[in-house]
DNA sequence: AGCACGCCGACT
DNA sequence: GTCGGCGTGCTC
């Protein structure tokens, strides 16, 4: 007799663990490691994830259930994936089940209905059941309470059966097809778009689309005729949906590489033919070639039969950047992205697991893809904070990575111009191997870049958010017809709305937050929980007419612009980038129409590479700075580092302008030399002197709740737990209110801890974990344990 | 007494 | 997550 352990789809602290089940005889043969069953859970089916197989059992032999079912054929998670996943709830204090069902395409969780159909007909049940006129089988969901009580001793006296059905999220998607009967022709008369029709039908022994037919001008009247006749049938298709589908990639050869790129392709070849799991941080200038080294390091793999990973911000996923890797790679390319719906992502998932794609380019969560025999692992921008998730489990994918290079001897290349304090850091100390790209790859020069002090341009009399410096810089770029990239850290039109007589300023009632006027809606809006108010009229707090706007925000600049230059504007933001495609879309009209000005947030920092553009212009340096993150220095330095690299990166040589309020700040001093290293020494002192990451390991608590008290409660709770269970070397701070005190009627209070060495603390944050989740239940109280947090917020 | 409601523990 | 058991308290 064989028994699986089975991990339970159900997110709660006391089912995080293994469940033991029979596997029934008929099934041994069936059931592996790694398959989606159907299990008997209390009264209930639900559906779990067998993670290994044994003939013993540690739980009472005489209450173990057999498994009712496999739900697939082929089982849905490898060993490699199953000991990740251990791995990730362990290091990351997270339940299994919640890494399992991250690891996998969101399509393959169920969802469970409830259900209720007429058992035997005849009798009062029945009359019931038709005097409420149901169908069949009806979903308990839809009853009204009376309907469910008045069928309820039906159930009792199994008259009527209910049943629990689970479905998936997605299903197969289906497309009309016909197929040819190859019935002997009889006299087709006058037909002749019949005859020509059927013929052209019978190249095809399968089938042929309905869509395809039509496209070659066949009607439907004449599709109809033929099926009226017999010799062509119906049918529904399972097609794979390919959103790329209806594009053509041209060919792209691979390209010469200059004497760096080669250095660098070089030494990662080298550690691909030893099959070591050496990591590799490949800093490289904006525009020196990263992509091309990554495409032949790539190919190189996969000519030795081996898979291989990129990832790539989801931000930097562009269509210009799909491409690339299309053209060069052809079928042999899964994308996963956010794009995608459900369906999509699954049918590409399907299509890696089956062996179909060998190479998978995607965003942070495509690190799970399930690739057997990986050869390399590439993480691009990997100082990008988005490579950690924010919720739980609340893993980074360099992480990850490096986890699954270790499986498979494979090694991992960070790249970035601006690589992460704790990546370089790391390099510094022989833990990463660095290789240096210094030049551009076609220009060979980096573009020249300008600082413009805003206070100065303010005492000359130029109080516009853009200088005259900058002003006739984008003027001569009109004039030249080259295109020019203002970023703007910051949406909407104004920032907020302010009483001129008393100073105050509508906040958010959930969150302690300021709205952000929104000129299109014409309404407030609050950025973290989506409130929206209307604008005042008049002060909520004076009654005074005299309310104004403040602050500058995207929408207002765009206005700004247009009368300034009589030009046209491309604006990219989260408000015009919402919908699906437009981002791309968008990003079409800049290139196509060569449109003299794109406007917009973070998400034009990367990933752009456009030969028009020879001018970049940050229109507000500072903001980044004032984050109140230890981090400030390090993002701004590499936002504006990415954003000037976007400017000149072909023939045309390039132009950046940095507007500040803060010229002699390092952060935007050094971004404008570009001297990463002195940066990197600068920033490193100050953490050393405020006992911050690289030098110090983090892990933030954040407790919510929705009084004050019980988060203070909580936390200092949590503080004496800690100040028991770690070494005097570690440093506890807080408990403190968060950053942002209140979002969405929720108070939040931290702790950061800060360590060095601490043999004894997973267990710890598992204990205090299990403790809170107890809590949790009963005083709706939150804890997020947060290990190597990102944000400090 | 009879039942509605909410809390709590168990689920292999 | 969700079911059933059970205690509390309200109504007939």
């Amino acid at each position: 007799m064989m028994f699986a352990s089975v991990i339970v789809s159900i997110t709660a602290s006391d089912v995080n663990k293994v469940f033991e089940y029979k596997i029934p005889e008929g099934l041994s043969d069936l059931i592996k490691v790694g398959h989606r069953v159907l299990v008997p859970f209390g009264p209930r089916q639900i559906q779990g994830y067998v993670v290994d197989i044994k003939d013993e059992v540690e739980y009472d032999a005489a209450r173990i259930k057999p498994i009712i079912r496999a739900l697939d054929i082929r089982p849905v998670l490898t060993p490699e994936l199953i000991q990740l996943a251990g791995h990730l709830a362990d290091h990351y204090i997270a339940s299994y089940i919640s890494v399992i069902e991250t690891i996998l395409p969101a399509a393959l969780k169920s969802k469970s209905k409830k259900m209720l159909s007429l058992h035997s007909p005849g009798g009062e049940a029945e009359l019931a059941w038709q005097g409420m006129n149901l169908p069949h089988e009806v979903e308990v969901k839809t009853l009204s309470a009376s309907q469910l009580a008045a069928l309820k001793p039906y159930i009792t006296s199994g008259e009527v059966i209910e049943e629990t059905v689970l479905t998936q999220h997605t299903k197969k998607k289906y497309a009309r097809a016909l197929k040819p009967t190859f019935a002997p022709r009889g006299d087709f008369g006058r037909a002749y778009k019949q005859l020509e029709l059927l013929d052209f039908i019978e190249q095809h022994d399968e089938y042929v689309l309905l869509s395809e037919v039509l496209e070659h001008g066949y009607t439907s009247g004449t599709v109809n005729e033929l099926v009226k006749k017999g010799y062509v049938r119906r049918t529904d298709v399972v097609v794979e949906r390919d959103p790329y589908k209806s594009r053509v990639f041209e060919e792209d050869p691979p390209k010469e590489l200059n004497s760096e790129q080669e250095y660098a392709y070089n030494e990662i070849i080298r550690a691909v033919e030893e099959d070591t799991a050496e990591t590799f941080l490949l800093h490289g200038v904006t525009g020196s070639g990263k992509t091309e080294i990554y495409l032949q390091t790539i190919a190189h793999v996969l000519d030795k039969g081996r898979t291989a990973l990129m990832l790539v911000p989801e931000i930097a996923l562009t269509p210009q950047m799909v491409n690339r890797f299309k053209a060069r790679f052809g079928d042999e390319v899964a994308v996963l992205h956010s794009g995608l719906s459900h369906g999509e992502k699954y049918d590409e998932w399907l299509k890696v697991r089956n062996g179909g794609a060998k190479v998978v380019v995607g965003a942070r969560s495509s690190v799970f893809a399930p690739v057997e025999n990986l050869g390399i692992i590439i993480i691009d921008e990997e100082h990008e904070t988005t490579y950690k998730q924010q919720d739980r489990p609340m893993y980074h994918a360099a992480e990850v990575a490096k986890y699954r290079s270790r499986y498979y001897n494979c090694s991992v290349i960070l790249g970035s111009a601006t690589p992460s304090l704790e990546s370089y850091a790391r390099s510094e100390r022989g833990v990463y191997t660095r290789i240096e790209l210094n030049h551009r790859a076609v220009t060979r020069t980096l573009p020249e870049t300008k600082i413009v002090d805003m206070s100065v341009e303010h005492r000359s009399g130029n109080i516009s958010i853009v200088s005259d410096t900058l002003r006739e810089a984008i003027e001569e770029r009109i004039r030249l017809g080259e295109q020019t990239v203002l970023l703007l850290n910051r949406r909407g039109y104004a920032n907020f709305q302010i009483c001129q007589d008393c100073g105050h300023v509508p906040n958010c009632p959930n969150c302690d937050i300021s709205l952000t006027y929104h000129k299109a809606q014409y309404s407030l809006l609050c950025h973290y929980c989506g409130y929206e108010d209307g604008v005042k009229r008049e002060c909520d707090n004076c009654s005074s007419d005299e309310v104004t706007f403040r602050g500058t925000g995207t929408e207002k600049v765009e206005e700004i612009l247009r009368d300034m230059f009589n030009t046209g504007i491309v604006r990219m933001d989260n408000d015009t980038t919402r919908r699906k495609g437009m981002h791309e879309k968008l990003l079409d009209k800049f290139e196509q129409e060569k449109v003299p000005i794109l406007l917009g947030t973070q998400m034009i920092a990367k990933g752009l590479d456009y030969p028009n553009v020879t001018l970049v212009g940050v229109l507000n340096a500072d903001t980044m700075l004032n984050i109140p993150d230890f981090r400030a220095n390090e993002k701004t330095y590499q936002l504006l580092t990415q954003v000037a690299g976007r400017a000149g990166r072909h023939e045309l040589s390039g132009e950046v302008i940095f507007q500040t309020y803060n010229p002699g700040h390092y952060a935007i001093d050094l971004a404008q030399g570009n001297d990463y290293r002195t940066f990197y020494e600068k920033e490193m002192a100050f953490r050393r002197l405020a006992r911050y990451s690289p030098y110090y390991f983090h892990v933030l608590f954040t407790v919510s709740h929705e009084t004050v008290q019980k988060c203070l409660e909580a936390t200092t709770h949590i503080h004496q737990a800690l100040v028991k269970s770690v070494t005097d070397k570690a440093i506890i701070v807080g408990p403190s209110p968060s950053p942002i005190e209140r979002i969405n009627n929720q108070y939040r209070f931290q702790i950061l801890l800060k360590y060095k060495n601490e043999p004894n603390l997973l267990e710890v944050l598992h204990e205090i974990n299990l403790h809170y989740n107890e809590l949790y239940k009963k005083e709706k109280l939150s804890l997020k344990i947060d290990v190597d947090p990102k944000y400090i917020m």
